[in-house]
RNA sequence: UGCCCGAUAGUGUAAUUGGCAACACGUCUGUCUCUGGAUCAGAAGAGUUUAGGUUCGACCCCUAAUCGGGCAACCA
């Protein structure tokens, strides 16, 4: 390492974070053979969210970038909680972002004969043994922060006897809960998590994998480490609240192996993003609860979520870099997620005409039947998009919110008596319009010019707005969905005495149903995205059928309009 | 009252490992524009939680304090 920067999409420089400079120190030093090898360990017990994509991206990353190896392992230790259908989402969502485990997905459940014949070495060994006491009676004995716990009385059992209680725990022969195996470690530590930790429990629940094979499970601290070292994994990074884990981690291994390769356990702080929550059991809550219309519902912060709502793994994966890695507590504001789609989204859709709201607009002097073809860049970021023709005549959706009867000054938009230009047709003036009884402008007569079509270099006076528009009688129908944040707190799970639930916002869903947009738009298919002109980045959805198309908004164009009005 | 982590502009992350704090987002100006988008140019904004110490020199090392987070599932 001569330099402790380095090149980033060829341009960025960016220093290493302080798992990079562990492990380029583990290289120099050829700690276990200079290998690099780390692993995404998830419990499918729900689906993952961004603050897994921060995981995967850093763990794939790190294989990618030091030519090593990442699995993917499900860390089913726990079949009360866990199941198949979150095996699949997970294996979905990690390939969708970009990324290629070594060979076949492995599972902690793969281990469970090699995890028991270690158990029984530790009982063996005088390391562990079968504690009869019910559950809380080990909690108390466990003693608090403060003070230390006390000694279970089966403590000193011969190893013979544990050996026995332990083969007829896995027999099936007690009941739920009425046993476990405990690591001899002590009662003082001053970590709770290595005063006599339970290493197994008898749970009669039918495993996602083993069915009913076994009727003891392992503990993750036991079966965490040893899975680590099965698959020869080198950096076994997890977030910071395992961090007291660690000792344990390290105390099962230092029991168990006598080789000089040895996984390591680094924690990094977890991602937290403002506006919405990150656990997986409050995203299972709003799930369970019907607060959302499930797991991949496009407010969801989901994987699954944030792709049907039109977000690219590119994206997802930018900004996985651009948070960084570090271990203090942080809370990435949401707008930068934003701010990553919009640049990409900004280079690759194309641009299409569609009114959310429309409101007729009538060309008094354009010639009744007129039809004429507009050419319209498809994307001005890329010159290889090319160009599509578009339709206009004498009657035009505008959008709504385009016209004012009784403008401002700062309104660059359409008001009695101004002039603006139709995005890729004419200079147009505003001469009068129509009310219904409520006092709802009905319909907007305006004149063209004809010296001013787009394109004809006639350079006419300038004017301050280009609206976007559709063709009336081509136009066709579309539903759109306007999602906006979930939570209106910035910080929905951090009050103690507040559900989240409570922050939700009444608002992050409105559905459009009136909509025209552009005739090309009926021709597309689910997880096409396009930048609707002046609007924002829309998406495809899966409930889109031919005669309805969905469009869900991604996320908004930066609007410096709206932001004016807030003053 | 215990133990373990952490603390740098509003938010994140840096600082060639001890040489007078940088980058991104955000904010504000302005430029350009047939998207109030994008682009481009520029500005404001921290003197690194505090107090000591070591040193020619400290964001960086030491000590203490303060604040924040984590730890007492047969969850992961």
């Amino acid at each position: 390492m001569s330099n402790n920067t380095e090149d980033v999409a060829g341009t960025e420089k960016r220093s290493l974070h302080f798992i990079e400079s562990i492990i380029e120190e583990d290289i120099r030093n050829g700690k276990n053979d200079a290998r690099v090898h780390t692993r995404f360990p998830p419990e499918p017990n729900g689906y993952l969210h961004i603050g897994h994509a921060k995981s995967i991206c850093l763990n794939f990353g790190l294989a990618e970038k030091y030519n090593g190896k990442c699995n993917l392992r499900f860390d089913d230790t726990n079949p009360e909680k866990e199941e198949t259908e979150y095996v699949d989402s997970i294996m979905e969502d990690v390939k969708w972002l970009g990324f290629q485990w070594d060979k076949e997905p492995y599972y902690a459940s793969d281990y469970f004969d090699r995890l028991y014949d270690w158990a029984v070495k530790l009982i063996r060994d005088g390391k562990a043994y079968v504690d009869d006491q019910p559950q809380e009676v080990i909690s108390q004995q466990r003693g608090t922060p403060t003070r230390p716990g006390i000694e279970s009385p089966f403590r000193n059992r011969t190893a013979e006897e544990n050996l026995d209680l332990f083969e007829r725990m896995k027999a099936g022969e007690f009941e739920n809960g009425s046993r476990v195996l405990r690591a001899k470690i002590g009662m003082t530590s001053p970590n709770m998590h290595m005063r006599d930790p339970v290493l197994y429990r008898i749970l009669n629940a039918e495993h996602h994998r083993t069915g009913n094979k076994w009727k003891i499970y392992p503990m993750y601290d036991y079966a965490h480490g040893q899975s680590d070292y099965l698959e020869g994994i080198t950096h076994s990074l997890c977030t910071l609240e395992f961090e007291v884990h660690r000792p344990l981690y390290d105390w099962c291994l230092d029991q168990l192996i006598e080789t000089s390769y040895r996984p390591r356990q680094i924690e990094f702080a977890r991602l937290n993003l403002s506006y919405t929550v990150m656990s997986k059991r409050k995203l299972l809550e709003l799930v369970k609860g019907n607060y959302v219309n499930g797991w991949d519902d496009p407010r969801m912060p989901t994987i699954a979520g944030l792709r049907r709502r039109g977000y690219t793994a590119a994206a997802i994966r930018t900004f996985a870099d651009r948070i960084g890695v570090a271990k203090r507590d942080n809370v990435i504001d949401v707008g930068l997620l934003e701010f990553t789609v919009r640049e990409d989204l900004n280079k690759i859709t194309p641009r299409v005409m569609a009114v959310i709201d429309p409101i007729l607009m009538v060309i008094t002097n354009y010639p009744e039947n007129q039809t004429e073809e507009i050419e319209l860049v498809n994307n001005p970021e890329d010159a290889e998009s090319g160009t599509r023709m578009l339709l206009f005549s004498k009657e035009l959706f505008i959008e709504r919110d385009d016209f004012m009867i009784d403008p401002p000054k700062k309104y660059f938009r359409l008001g009695p008596g101004r002039e603006v230009r139709l995005k890729g047709a004419y200079v147009v003036k505003c001469e009068s319009y129509d009310q219904d009884a409520d006092g709802n402008v009905t319909t907007i007569y305006c004149t063209y010019d004809a010296e001013t079509k787009s394109g004809t270099g006639s350079n006419q006076a300038k004017v301050k707005g280009t609206l976007h528009w559709v063709e009336a009688n081509s136009a066709i129908d579309a539903e759109v969905r306007l999602y906006d944040r979930l939570f209106v707190d910035e910080d929905p799970a951090g009050h103690a005495d507040k559900d989240p639930i409570e922050f939700l916002n009444p608002d992050s869903l409105k559905v459009v149903t009136n909509c025209k947009v552009e005739p090309l738009l009926a021709n597309t298919k689910s997880g096409d995205k396009f930048q609707f002109q002046r609007i924002g980045y829309f998406c495809v959805d899966n409930d889109s059928t031919f005669s309805m198309p969905v469009f869900n908004r991604i996320v908004s164009l930066k609007d410096n309009w709206a932001k004016e009005i807030q003053k």
